[in-house]
DNA sequence: ATGCCATACGTTGTATGA
């Protein structure tokens, strides 16, 4: 099983691109952020004649987060569970089971300035989705929280540290607030597969070359289960994929994190405990 | 200190991004 993950900064204007990656990568289930679209703009259409059903959460301008899956998708929650339906918040957050593993695409909001009430909300979001998982999900499962934290877990996830002072992303708070998410039992296999390497970065700046010169940052992660990580085979960056290429529309700023799993649960029990307790 | 580049919305610019 091919898991993926990739914020496309509109997915109107990278609608070419996500169908030309598909093709080529073959990824049985891709998180996607930033769509930018409203539920009703969705081309939901054209992910079913690529053989991938999909489901959506977006309001239109801003934020936005889908799933597209060709091994199932049920199950679907749009938001928080405990989201208050008159005022649901921003759409980051969307939740729905494909081939026996509950997956999450996540797009944590950006904080803007250290101290201010974006970052405030921030460190709060981070906070909720520990709540989330806790209420909604099963650490001995198979569960998969996938998406843009905007955060760099660790020094080494950044091009230049010494660039960072005083910047989102890289404060302790932050780190400490996606470090309760994944303390409460996930891997961070693109981590794991990378010992020792700076990066890989997932996002560059349009501006100023930062791609070409390698100025990028490690902030798209794949959250695994333990018992899911564990089938893992091979976790790494799509860096092809931020290059321009031969299409005549930009690149994402973001490039797609992928994971290979070596198989996936039928049920709850064959990656739960049930499959400890048979070794 | 700011723009660099790119998006959407909507209109000669503003808000947002990380």
């Amino acid at each position: 099983m091919r898991l993926a993950t990739w914020n496309v900064n509109s997915l109107k204007a990278r609608l070419a691109r996500v169908e030309a990656w598909l093709a080529t990568a073959q990824p049985d289930v891709l998180c996607l952020q930033e769509t930018k679209l409203a539920d009703e703009a969705f081309p939901g259409e054209v992910f079913e004649s690529l053989g991938y059903a999909s489901a959506h959460h977006g309001t239109g301008r801003w934020n936005g987060v889908a799933i597209v899956s060709r091994v199932g998708l049920d199950d679907v929650c749009a938001g928080f569970h405990d989201d208050d339906p008159s005022s649901p918040g921003e759409p980051r957050l969307l939740a729905a089971t494909c081939g026996g593993v509950r997956v999450l695409s996540v797009y944590v909001p950006n904080g803007r300035l250290v101290g201010s009430q974006f970052y405030e909300a921030k460190l709060d979001w981070l906070a909720r989705l520990r709540a989330e998982l806790e209420a909604t999900c099963d650490p001995n499962g198979a569960v998969a929280v996938c998406g843009d934290f905007n955060v760099a877990p660790e020094d080494r996830d950044v091009w230049d540290i010494g660039r960072f002072a005083g910047a989102t992303h890289v404060s302790e708070a932050e780190r400490a607030a996606l470090a309760r998410v994944v303390d409460w039992g996930l891997r961070d296999v693109v981590r794991d597969h990378a010992p020792g390497e700076a990066g890989p970065f997932t996002w560059w700046d349009y501006r100023g070359g930062a791609f070409h010169k390698g100025e990028g940052m490690r902030i798209d992660l794949a959250l695994l289960s333990d018992p899911l990580a564990a089938l893992v085979q091979r976790a790494f960056v799509d860096r092809d994929a931020r290059k321009k290429g031969a299409l005549s529309e930009p690149p994402s700023d973001h490039a797609p994190v992928v994971v290979d799993l070596a198989a996936w649960p039928s049920s709850p029990e064959a990656l739960g405990r049930g499959a400890r307790a048979g070794g």
